[in-house]
DNA sequence: ATTTATGCAAATCGTTTGCAAACCT
DNA sequence: AGGTTTGCAAACGATTTGCATAAAT
């Protein structure tokens, strides 16, 4: 997590930011939570913070490119460290029971097979890609059986 | 487009719904726009349709699975035509420029190597999996010029 | 006749913002 | 001191909802 802090501090100050206290807790929230959270859920990890400060602090963390963040669609949106500080190319699990959000990994083949077909797709339409997003919606382990 | 007409009011009526002329027209505005679009172009491609009916009228519409709803992040969500009705499978190109969204299709081969992934890393989770989604986001051929 | 859909305006709720006080350097 | 961040409360905006009227069966 001192790693993380160091990394943290880098990006931020590449970006004319600072590394307060508040954004360090919600980091730390996020390490917590080892899965993409809401803003509750950092609330509730991170008692004390500021609703709105934690708003603002997730966008400064945002555009240093520390958090991601998982627009679902109708509640809360969920954040996560992002994919290039946690080094773990990953996609998502959205139980539509219980709305909860957890990472998937695919195999190394089906990733690279899924890339290259993309880009291709992509060009086609002239489209220039920058990222893809693979959400596998259905029922979580807790909710299969309710 | 009068098929159309015949299965959405078959779905609709499997549902206990009725199809009314609101909810023609908004099926309307799905084909004629030809790809996602939001509640403010339904709005503009049939004028004088009550935005809250039309919202209701989307819900019903998805509902009956006649429609899809795309949650994209913040602004409006977009609705196109079921993949259901239309048999048409396919993904979305996600402009983060200016917001539009289009269609584009995989070659059959990759839609059925990521399936089987799919279908396998879900079922190590425990998870039933019921559908996915999968975003391409980048920059529209409108944009990248820009 | 009875149920369902519509349109308007008001309410909801996640998120953003204004502003004064606290903080950092 | 000079600029930034914080916390509170108010504002915003997409979507939902209450209610009286119109439409459908």
């Amino acid at each position: 997590m001192d790693d993380l802090d160091e990394r943290a501090l880098r990006r931020l100050s590449d970006d004319g930011q600072r590394l307060t206290e508040g954004r360090r807790r919600v980091l730390q929230a996020l390490v917590d939570a080892g899965a993409p959270v809401t803003i509750p859920d950092i609330l509730g990890l991170q008692p004390g913070l500021a609703q709105s400060s934690v708003y603002r602090n997730l966008a400064v963390l945002e555009r240093a490119g520390l958090v991601s963040r998982i627009a679902m669609g109708d509640d809360h949106a969920h954040y996560e460290l992002a994919e290039d500080i946690t080094d773990h190319h990953h996609h998502h699990l959205v139980c539509e029971a219980c709305g909860k959000v957890s990472d998937v990994t695919l195999p190394d083949s089906t990733e690279r097979a899924l890339d290259r077909a993309l880009d291709e797709a992509a060009s086609v339409e002239g489209f220039a890609l920058s990222r893809h997003r693979l959400d596998l919606i259905g029922r979580c382990r807790d909710c299969v059986s309710v």
